[in-house]
DNA sequence: AATGAATGAGATTTCATTCAT
DNA sequence: CATGAATGAAATCTCATTCAT
C-alpha cells in the first residue's frame, strides 16, 4: 500500500497519559485500513506505519495478522451493535424507529458486509476466528430480529418471515449506498433514501405503508 | 492452495481436436477459482494447476493476474447478462419473467457481487480494466431495467424509480442466497424463496400483489 | 524491452524476391539492437518482434541466443575491419589515412566496445564464441598495428610501441564521442574532433605535429 | 551463480560488535560483483548468498535491486574520487602527482568505466538514480580538472582544453589496463606502465616531456 | 513495553528453448 | 521454411513472523 516512512526516536517513548492506549490505537487503525482496503490488501507494516508504531509492536499487542482482523471486525461489529440498540431501546413505533436505524447505516461511511469480510480472509482464518466473526454478525442481527418480533407480540405488526425481514432490510440497505458509474448515489439526501427504502420494505412486508 | 502435478512434454502439444481451446480452458478454471476463492487468495500458480498446465503458459495467453481476473469476471458477466436476456425476452407478464430470472439465480452457484470483485483487486488492476468491469456490470443491470422501462410504457405497471428497483431487486435476489449459521437456506426449495422474495419486491414497488 | 504484437497471415508467406533473405535480416536487426541495449537487455523475442518474424523463426537459423550475438558482433567487426582497411590502403601518408579512419569512426553512430561486449555476455557464450569474436576483435587491431609497422618499415615513422599506439589510439577515438552531462560533444564538430585527437595523438608519440 | 548456503537463525541476531555493519557488507559485496560480472548477470541472490545473507535481509536495507546497485557504484566512486582528492592534494609538481594517480589507478583492480555501468542497468534504473551516478562520476572528472586548472593558474603548466585533457588520461589509463590475448599486460610493471602512459599523455598535451 | 534486524516461504513475471505441425 | 503453443528455470520482490535486546 503506502509507502511514508518516518523515523521515531529510538528508546522507549515516554508515556503520554493523554493518549489512547497503543494497542487500542491499533485496533482502530487497523479497523479503519481493513474496511476500506480488504484483508489481503492490507500489511502488517501498513497498519504498523499508520499507527506510528513498528511492526513488532504490532505482535506484541496480537498474536498474528488474522487475529488483528478478527478482533478489528468484531469490535467494529460489537459497536454497530451497540449503536441499533440503543436506536431500537426508545419508546417509538417500530416505523420510526426502523428509519433512524436506517438513517445512521447509510450515514455510516463503512458499510458492513460481513459477507465480505470473511470471503477475503477465509484462508488464514481459524475456525475459531471464523466462529467469533459470526457470533459478532449474529448479535447484530439477533438486535433486529428481537425489534421484529418484540413488535410482532405486542400486536404493532401482524406476524412475519422474522429472518426474512432483517436480511431484506439488510440488503435494502445497502442498496442505499449503491453508487451510480458517476459516483452520484440515487437519492440527493440521506433522509431521502432512508424514506424511500422504508417505505418500500414496508409496503414489501404488509402491502401498505401506514 | 492445492497442489496435482503432472508433467507435460515440452514444445507444442500433439492436438487433440476434441478438447476445448487452452485459453477457454484456463479462463473458465480462473473464473471458478477467482468466484470461489477471492482475487488475492487464488494465485496464478493455483489457476494453472488446476487447469493443467503451467503458470508459463497463463502467461503465453494472458498479459497479467490482473488481466486474468478481469477476464474472466468480465465473460462471466456476458454470460449472465445474455442469461438474463434470454429470459426477458420472452412474451409473458413481467412478473412472470422476473420468476424465471430469479429462479436461475438463485439456482446459479455463485452469487455476483461486483463491488467485491473490484474491491478485493482494486489495487491491482489498471483503471482500463476497471471500467471494462464497471461496463459489463452496467450491461446487467440495463437488461433489467430494459425491462422494467418497457412495462411501463407499455403501460403493464405503473411508473417506477427504475435503477431503485433494479438495485433493489438485485439485492433481494442476494438475500435468497443467505445461508443461516447451520448452513441451510431461509426457505425449503428455491421456488419457494423465489415466490417470497419476488412477492415481497412486487408489494414493495406497488403496494400490492397481481 | 518494448511491446507491439503485430499479427501476421497464417501460413507460409510468399517469397518476396526482392527482400534480403530472412536470416541476414534478422542478423542486421540483432545487430543493432543488441549494439543500442546491450545483450541482456535484448530477449530473443525483441529480436524476432523487431526483425517482423517469430522467435521460433530465429531459432531456425540460429541456435541460440549467444550464437546469434556472436555472429552479428562478429560480423558487426568484420564490416569495421573492412572499412579500415579500406582506408589504410589508399597511398597517403598515415597521418592522413588515420584521420579518415578517425573521422569514419567518429561519425558512425556505434562505438565499438569489445571489452563491453564480452562483458555483457560473458556468462552464457562458450569458450569457442568468446574465441571467435576475440578473433574479429584482433583482426581489426591488426589492421591498424600493420599500418604502423609498415609506416615504420618504410621509414615513414619512427620505430614505436606498436600495440601500444594502436590501442592508444582507439582509446582516445572514443574520447572523440564523449558527451557531456548536457549531451553535448567536446567539439563542433567532427573534424576539428578528429584534428584534435589526431594532433595529441601524433605528439604523443613522436613529441612533434609533423 | 556460486551457491553456497548457510543457515542462520530467525530473529535478530546476538551482537557481534567486531563486524562490520550488515548493510555495508552487504553493499561492498554488491559492489564486487557487480563490477565483476555486470548488473544483468548479479542476482540479487548472488548478492546475498555472497553476503552470507538471505535475499530478504537485502531487501530489507536496500528499496530495489535497482537502488542497490547505484549504491554500490556511487559508493565505489565515492571512494574512488577521494584517493585521487587524496594524492592530487600533496605538494608536489603535477606530473608526479599525476604519476600517482596512474599508478594508484593501474594497481586498482577495478576499471571503472561508467557508461557501461549506466549502459548494462538503464533500463532498470530511474532517472533519479541515473542522475545520481552521473553525479558521482562527475565528481571524479571534477578532482581532475581541477589539478589541472589549478596548474594553469599557478603558471605551471601553458593553456589547455581541460575537459578534453581529462578524458584523454582517463583513457590512456584504461589502456594502461590492456590484456593481450595470452593474458599479459602491455609492460612489465605497473610502475613502466604508468611511465609510459603519463609521458605520452604529456607530450600529447605539450609536445615536450618536461 | 517496544523495537530493529532478520528470515522462510511464496507471489508475480520473464525468457531461452523445444517441438509437432 | 516457419510458426504457435508450451514449458522449466530463474529473477525480482513482498510479507507474516520471530527474537535478542
Amino acid at each position: 500500500m503506502m509507502k511514508k516512512k518516518q523515523h521515531r526516536p529510538l528508546g522507549r517513548p515516554k508515556v503520554k497519559s493523554n493518549d489512547i492506549p497503543r494497542n487500542q490505537l491499533i485496533l482502530q487503525t487497523a479497523a479503519r485500513l481493513f474496511i476500506d482496503n480488504g484483508y489481503q490488501n492490507v500489511s502488517v507494516d501498513d497498519v504498523a506505519l499508520n499507527a506510528g508504531v513498528t511492526k513488532a509492536t504490532v505482535y506484541y499487542y496480537f498474536d498474528s495478522k488474522s487475529e488483528l482482523y478478527k478482533e478489528a471486525i468484531v469490535s467494529l461489529m460489537n459497536r454497530i451493535k451497540e449503536r441499533i440498540d440503543r436506536l431500537m431501546e426508545v419508546n417509538k413505533p417500530l416505523y420510526e424507529r426502523l428509519y433512524d436505524v436506517t438513517l445512521a447505516h447509510l450515514e455510516a461511511t463503512t458499510s458492513i458486509d460481513i459477507e465480505q469480510f470473511l470471503r477475503e480472509s477465509k484462508t488464514d482464518l481459524s475456525n475459531e476466528q471464523i466462529q467469533e466473526m459470526k457470533e459478532a454478525e449474529k448479535k447484530i442481527y439477533e438486535s433486529i430480529e428481537y425489534a421484529f418480533s418484540d413488535a410482532v407480540t405486542k400486536g404493532e405488526i401482524s406476524s412475519i418471515n422474522i429472518t426474512f425481514a432483517t436480511q431484506a432490510y439488510l440488503a435494502l440497505i445497502k442498496v442505499g449506498n449503491y453508487k451510480q458509474q458517476d459516483g452520484s448515489g440515487l437519492f440527493s439526501t440521506a433522509e431521502k433514501s432512508a424514506e424511500t427504502i422504508l417505505t418500500f420494505f414496508w409496503k414489501g412486508l404488509f402491502g401498505t405503508n401506514d
